[in-house]
DNA sequence: ACAAAAGTGTTGAGAGTACACCCATGC
DNA sequence: GCATGGGTGTACTCTCAACACTTTTGT
């Protein structure tokens, strides 16, 4: 196939799952369309691709624009390139996922309350697009890094108890676990440092701890069955 | 964002690693580029998408050119879009990843054996654009997807022996595993069919197994530590 | 003193690892 | 009968899972 022969190109977008957890619950922003096609049906943020910024950047970008938040983890998840996804036309879409610390957000102004919202993961109403096949995809991502990753310490505060984490991995899993056994694996995998013990708690204080690694490195954490 | 506002459109393509064993030995096809620019550089054979197709039938299209095989194991990987990666322009490039059966192949009769060839993967030459970050990428996929799934099954025949999978994965991981072990391991997975018994070797006749499950389906195969 | 969450150990079962010899066939 | 790969079992270690009570603080 001769290179310079020009085809059309397809449109490209980037779609970024922003993941945080919100009164024990895993959630997701969505956004309301205003537009055709699917106006008024709620979907995953995104926009288009500039010419002159990479793939991430532009998912960062977006993010920005969204949420107003600048550091999170992001990572790509997939591309979805069916013919058919966009009824405007071909659109090719990279998705990415966000997980983000729920007390650093503030939804953006120009956003206002009613065009975004957060969703628990167990309640996805029907989406534009393929967006909820997406969704289901970065679901499924989501847990298996857990399982395999640090990942799930950005959901987390700088310094945390052992009871935090233990109630993130709780929540994402969506089952309870034994929590000597818990400690017992964290604690034996050596990626914690101990911080100050917490005060003015109204009960026992807890011990406090950092991460000693860095949020995504492999790290076999805690296989769920 | 108003999505009616028109942006300059990246370019798409695909590009395809093909992986396979010959000669006991993990080999990838790569194809002499005939173009500027990087005229004469080994690169990952590929094209760009085509607006009536989607990313997958893409990739399936470019590889039946190159290799005539139209029935494999094939894996989105990753897509590369960092604004620099290629020197004509803005060129995204969505990675695939084949796997095939060395004894299926029939390099195509257009790609002469002077413009492609299977390179060893601890012999990869310098490649075109970021043709070298995509291979590593994609090394580090494949044994993530033997230790964890059954992709492994799509480099040996229907009907294999349970040495031909252990020399596999020592190939792969270049690891000599323990025999007694690794059948141990393999049979208690459940996930083989005992097929006939070999006939015609100068030695004892072997076991013939058929996989079970489908390639690709998540079976906790072995870990490489 | 009581409420609220933190913290702590032992036992049994199953999986992984290390290790060496006999078996069935063709020539 | 010998060369060639095929096939097999046991003992030890380590990890995982199940399970309930005591500790520390604030009010």
């Amino acid at each position: 196939m001769p290179e310079e022969t020009f085809y059309p190109k397809p449109s490209v977008t980037v779609d970024i799952l922003v993941f945080t957890i919100k009164n024990s619950d895993l959630k997701i922003l969505l956004i309301k369309r205003g537009l055709e096609p699917f106006k008024e049906m709620w979907a995953i943020p995104g926009g288009f691709t500039r010419i002159d910024e990479s793939l991430e950047l532009a998912a960062k970008r977006e993010l920005e624009e969204e949420t107003g938040i600048k550091e999170v983890y992001l990572e790509q998840l997939y591309t979805f390139g069916d013919v058919n996804r966009d009824p405007r036309g071909r659109v090719i879409t990279i998705a990415y996922m966000a997980l983000v610390n729920s007390e650093e957000i503030h939804l953006s102004a120009q956003t206002d309350a009613k065009d975004a919202n957060w969703f628990s993961v167990s309640k996805i109403p029907k989406l534009a697009f393929d967006h909820n096949k997406i969704v289901d995809y970065a679901l499924k991502r989501l847990k298996w890094k857990f399982e395999y990753t640090t990942v799930a310490f950005s959901l987390l505060p700088e310094k945390f108890t052992l009871t935090q984490l233990q109630e993130l991995y709780e929540t994402v899993f969506q089952k309870k676990l034994d929590k000597r056994n818990f400690r017992k694996k964290i604690l034996s995998l050596n990626i914690l440092e101990e911080e100050e013990i917490m005060t003015d708690v109204s009960h026992r204080p807890p011990q406090l701890y950092s991460l000693k690694k860095r949020i995504g490195d492999v790290v076999e954490i805690m296989k769920m069955n």
